[in-house]
RNA sequence: GGAGGGGUUCCCGAGUGGUCAAAGGGAACAGACUGUAAAUCUGUCGGCGACGCCUUCGGAGGUUCAAAUCCUCCCCCCUCCA
């Protein structure tokens, strides 16, 4: 991509809420330019949980702009860190992960981002493989970085301080060796959430601490869950995954409150800022039912890791189980085993694995949830009987399809 | 190391010997209404083939006909002092 170095600002900056600071970017993009030398832009995820979801697609698409301007995008899984668990807007000390976890998770991270990033102009690495060998000697010298006073100015730590919450020293180590990776990898640019925002920047002071120039720090602002509160997270479970089936990731956005669907229209669309204004006053105006304006977004996302005869099918699918009310063109095929061709329901919707237990089962049951080959069933004591198959449903979106043996 | 405060069901938070599977709120789930939106209303919200039984109130013992509540020891958190 030949673009100027001022059009390079631009898109860089665009959704950006920190650039810290603008004028050491241009410095580094001129110098870039000038030296033919990519800029080396950093972006470190924690492995949790083996999904990524499109709360971190922020940060990917960020990552993505660098890409196609040429520069060299470093995905640093936090494999290391990962086992400290970082301490950001928790109220409470996060639960270490095992080695056996980070592994199998940073497993899955790889596999996940390229269906954004094109794997031949990225770089994964693990921070364990500068971590581990770390001698005590640089680790106190990375300790001695910090006061106690600076780290109780963070707003979270500082909360759990006056709310009388545990805070660990070990999770104090936590933004050092965040900040020792950029160290290490020689970062001249961080992207990360906003609330990553004294982490990165924690990584611009250790640089000075090693003679090295401070990277650039890029916060993106942080997309908020399914519930419309909080971030958007996998510990949360309100999130959609971007391995998820495409009706599912349809469906998720469909059921995202208006107000949010404006903000995934700002962070995760490829439209112009002004068509999702117009869109906006369409809206207000009554030109434009809302649910259009969110199909539209249920489309274009599913379209992104998928492909548009997909994201159309699970358009289709959506309609036709929400508005007609008909069955889901994949339901969900098992087998269950009956004694002599019977089966008690609730029994039968526990070992499908449609609820808990059979007191969930006959909860649902009394409050009318359940159906059977599309009849509602309210009698808790009803048996399936006689029956090879039976389409079984719960709630809206449960559904199952049970051949019945034994 | 010393003194004091505290650990209750997913979360917050009542409860200080029986009427406690444990108030209230939130979350969640289901139903109605809708656009699988919001708001609202109703119901459910430890487990169980279930007007009864079983397991829960940091952990282990003990007192008692009876314990989340009382006693002993232990673990963990917080505050102040050192």
């Amino acid at each position: 991509m030949n673009i100027t170095i001022d059009e390079q600002v631009a898109l860089i900056e665009r959704g950006a809420v920190d650039v810290i600071s603008r004028e050491d970017l241009i410095k580094k993009l001129r110098k870039s330019a000038e030296t033919n030398t990519p800029l080396r832009v950093k972006a470190g995820f924690d492995p949790t949980a083996p999904d990524l979801h499109l709360g971190h697609t922020v940060l990917i698409q960020k990552l993505k702009h660098f890409q196609d301007m040429g520069h060299d995008v470093l995905f640093l899984i936090g494999d290391f860190t990962g086992m400290i668990g970082d301490p950001t807007g928790k109220s409470d000390t996060r639960k270490a992960l095992t080695r056996e976890d980070v592994a199998r998770n940073a497993e899955t991270y790889k596999e996940q981002i390229f269906k954004i990033l094109d794997p031949d102009k990225t770089t994964v690495m693990f921070n364990s493989d500068w971590l581990n060998d770390l001698s005590s000697h640089d680790f106190i010298r990375l300790a001695s970085q910090l006061t106690v006073a600076r780290m109780l100015e963070r707003e979270d730590f500082r909360q759990r301080f006056e709310n009388q919450r545990p805070i660990s020293i070990h999770e104090f180590m936590y933004p050092l060796i965040q900040g020792y990776d950029s160290v290490a990898i020689k970062a001249d640019v961080e992207l990360g959430g906003t609330d990553q925002l004294f982490n990165v920047l924690m990584g611009r002071d250790l640089q000075r601490a090693w003679g090295q120039e401070p990277q650039v720090v890029i916060t993106m602002p942080l997309l908020e869950g399914l519930d419309g509160v909080n971030k958007m997270s996998k510990s949360l479970g309100n999130y959609i995954g971007i391995t998820e089936t495409a009706d599912n990731i349809y469906g998720k956005i469909m059921s995202v409150s208006d107000e949010l669907m404006f903000r995934y229209y700002d962070l995760l669309s490829d439209l112009t800022t002004e068509q999702i204004a117009a869109l906006n006053s369409d809206m207000a105006g009554g030109k434009i039912h809302p649910k259009e304006v969110k199909k539209k977004l249920a489309l274009e996302l599913c379209g992104r890791f998928y492909d548009e005869v997909t994201a159309a099918r699970a358009e289709e699918n959506f309609e036709r189980v929400f508005k007609k009310h008909d069955l889901p063109d994949d339901i969900p095929e098992q087998e269950i085993e009956t004694e002599n061709g019977k089966i008690w329901l609730p029994r039968l919707l526990a070992n499908a694995g449609m609820v808990k237990g059979t007191g969930e089962a006959r909860r649902m049951i009394k409050q009318n949830a359940v159906s059977v080959d599309g009849k509602k069933i309210s009698d808790v004591d009803y048996t399936v009987s006689n029956k090879d198959e039976v389409l079984l449903k719960v709630g809206k979106r449960k559904f199952c399809r049970v051949r019945l043996t034994g």
